[in-house]
DNA sequence: TTTAGGG
DNA sequence: CCCTAAA
């Protein structure tokens, strides 16, 4: 078999470090209180902020707590052995968790294909396995790696005995780090499917509490000359990966718009356009359409099938590679504007993990998990721990809030050795801007350094060296040029795309709120987020910066070690790589589908006889004056549509039955008025000639 | 804002 | 229904 040499980096998500202090309304429900009147604020703004923000604090929390993280961690791990069943929210690790970087972890292999990984043995992959990271005491074990002023350490989490990642397949893939102070690598056998759970707690975080961080495969596979980068947040929450992919067909075709499982028809899109500049990498990503409405003739009620919509756009002349994945496994996908997913119509989103506690219990469960991936949950039907809806329940008039990370949809990037660091940064921006909608930079971190010379090349920086890819990690830096993120398209405005009550904006300069809707179902924390779709929230106060958020951003950018990838590539999720639109804030919200009444059509039809086509506005003021739902261009797209219903088969046709006398009438009507269209541009015609 | 079309 | 280029 041909042998890669490539290298692959996996991101499979950005640990941010604790963002303190949500505020929120003590009175019941849990309304998170504005503090600002930005109601109008963009959840990219938020996330562009929190990301900012917790590039200060991941500073000089690593710094100062050093040492108290271990001990913690010892107290943790005694914590919960002797009380599995502790409700997350008493555990005193909750309240001592906290993120202070980013980790990095990469798996080094030679594999030929990265997805047989599954089935191959373990000599076709080698290399350090990826790290798996545990950065939330409730639901992430193992260890971290951080980079903390240019050193990177390794750090043992709190519930770190606890291996419950369904390291997705890879076998002697991934491995653990463990003990605060070693960096060695412990290797874990795991069976393709296999959750692994070393005891109740990890059950419960694996199960009910699945965390797409966990479950990502990494690896990292070499190949021609080229290094693949691949940022991943685990879409696949709920399970294995089922999917199996194909990254070779991935990264050669183009033409495989359906990778396995894609049952939907997808489109292009075109939103996302990497830029020119990107030279002879070569591009591509894997997008997912627009899921909620993939199929037009679909039924509304009826489920789309979620799963694995995948959409990947190829641009010839781009030669990077990128796959966005994201939201695979979520249930209410089609509903997405229902759920306003902000930054990622993915699983969840932007964010991975938020804790949420009480002034000074701090707790992190359920409100952490939540956020993963509460869709699917409440389509399984899992429940929340009630500590989840009680931590929120505070006397205290305020909430701190934490975020423990952020997922970013699955990127992947190959580039050649030869490629300068300014270009990987350029490819990794362009993967994260996609998702993010720019706002921020990249900065490069590899061996514990910050790689900030752009022209050197990435063999001349060490970072083709296949062993010393654990190294590398990125940055996410607020981007200098950027105060404030670009609002979408639509001016989204607001994190929250539904019309109930913004519950989260940002408070103040420095202080953001990321909320992740989606819980809505499970989490009745945010009972009156429903239809929220953000991630995550964090919510810090505005006491904590000084200094207006934009500048110590700023400020801080060139130290931040905020984002380092984690895990490496997972060679499966190249293929299927569902993608959100980028850029653009879901504040909108669909209309809803209101199929047109037989009575209706027929005034719709009598209309058009009398005024023909082309005359919209005055049909709907005609006909429609009254139906205030109706636009003239709903006129015209339920025209068009009879026009096509009366010219299929009445086997064909869905919903409420037109009668066929109506449907012949509009065929009259619209030959009528097609042909004297027709005729009034003869005439046209004849006459500009004339002229002429 | 309207139209016209593609998605 | 949405999104947009054009008019």
């Amino acid at each position: 078999m041909e042998l890669h040499k490539r290298l692959d980096y996996g991101f499979i998500g950005y640990q941010v470090p604790h963002i303190p202090r949500a505020t929120r309304s003590a009175r019941g429900r849990g309304n998170i209180r504005k503090k600002s009147d930005s109601n109008e604020m963009c959840a990219f703004d938020l996330l562009t902020t929190v990301a900012g923000k917790l590039l200060l604090e991941g500073e000089s929390t690593s710094n100062s707590s050093g040492k108290d993280q271990s001990a913690v961690v010892k107290d943790t791990i005694e914590t919960v052995k002797e009380d599995e069943d502790t409700p997350l929210k008493e555990n005193p690790c909750n309240e001592r968790c906290q993120e202070r970087g980013f980790f990095i972890s990469q798996i080094v292999s030679e594999a030929p294909v990265i997805n047989h990984c599954l089935s191959k043995s373990t000599d076709t992959l080698s290399g350090p396995a990826s790290v798996i990271t545990s950065s939330n005491c409730s639901e992430k074990l193992g260890s971290a790696e951080q980079f903390i002023n240019g050193e990177r350490k390794t750090e043992n989490r709190n519930c770190s005995t606890k291996v419950e990642h369904e390291l997705s397949g890879c076998r002697d893939f991934s491995s653990c780090t463990l003990g605060a102070e070693s960096k060695k690598q412990v290797k874990l056998d795991l069976s393709n499917d296999a959750t692994i759970t070393t005891n109740k707690r990890a059950a419960v975080c694996s199960s009910e509490f699945p965390d797409p961080w966990d479950r990502k495969r990494s690896m990292l596979v070499a190949s021609d000359n080229t290094v693949k980068l691949s940022l991943s947040t685990d879409p696949d929450p709920f399970g294995s990966f089922p999917v199996i992919r194909n990254d070779v067909q991935l990264a050669n075709k183009d033409d495989d718009e359906k990778s396995c499982g894609c049952t939907q028809p997808s489109t292009r899109n075109k939103a996302f356009r990497p830029a020119p500049r990107v030279g002879d990498w070569r591009m591509r990503k894997l997008q997912a359409s627009k899921y909620w409405e993939v199929n037009p003739q679909s039924d509304d009620e009826g489920h789309v099938n979620v799963d694995n919509e995948t959409r990947h756009v190829y641009q010839k002349r781009e030669n990077v590679y990128m796959n966005e994945r994201s939201q695979r496994d979520f249930p209410f996908k089609k509903r997405k504007l229902y759920y306003c997913n902000s930054f990622s119509n993915s699983d969840g989103g932007s964010s991975d993990g938020i804790c949420s506690s009480p002034t000074k219990d701090l707790n992190r469960d359920a409100s952490g998990y939540s956020l993963a991936s509460s869709g699917a949950r409440a389509a399984s039907g899992t429940s929340i721990p009630k500590g989840a809806s009680a931590s929120f329940r505070s006397n205290d008039s305020h909430v701190k809030l934490k975020i423990k990370s952020f997922r970013v949809p699955e990127l992947f990037v190959e580039i050649p050795e030869n490629a300068t660091v300014g270009s990987l940064k350029r490819t990794v921006m362009e993967a994260v801007t996609a998702i993010l909608g720019g706002g921020l930079r990249i900065g490069v971190v590899f061996q514990g350094k910050k790689v900030r010379d752009d022209s050197k090349t990435l063999s001349q920086a060490g970072i083709s060296h296949d062993d010393k890819l654990d190294g590398l990690g990125f940055t996410l830096e607020p981007s200098p040029s950027r105060a404030s993120p670009p609002l979408g398209p639509e001016g989204c405005s607001r994190v929250l795309p539904c019309e109930t009550p913004q519950p989260l904006t940002r408070c103040s300069p420095g202080s953001t709120i990321i909320h992740n809707g989606m819980q809505r179902e499970t989490y009745n924390a945010f009972p009156d987020h429903s239809g929220t779709t953000l991630s995550n929230f964090i919510e810090s106060d505005h006491d904590s910066a000084p200094s207006p958020p934009d500048a110590s951003l700023e400020k801080n950018a060139a130290d931040s070690r905020a984002l380092v990838p984690v895990a490496a590539m997972d060679a499966e999720a190249l293929a299927v790589v569902p993608m959100r639109k980028p850029k653009r804030c879901e504040t909108v919200q669909r209309r809803i589908r209101r199929p047109f009444s037989v009575f209706e059509v027929e005034a719709l039809v009598q209309a058009v006889e009398k005024l023909g086509t082309g005359r919209w506005r005055d049909v709907k003021m005609r006909a429609f004056d009254n139906a205030k739902h109706r636009t003239y261009v709903d006129l015209k797209d339920k025209w068009k549509t009879l026009v096509h219903t009366a010219r299929i088969s009445p086997q064909q046709r869905r919903g409420e039955p037109v009668p066929q006398e109506l449907l012949d009438r509009v065929l009259i009507a619209h030959a009528y008025w097609s042909q004297q269209q027709a005729r009034q541009q003869m005439k046209h015609q004849s006459e500009t000639r004339l002229l002429l």
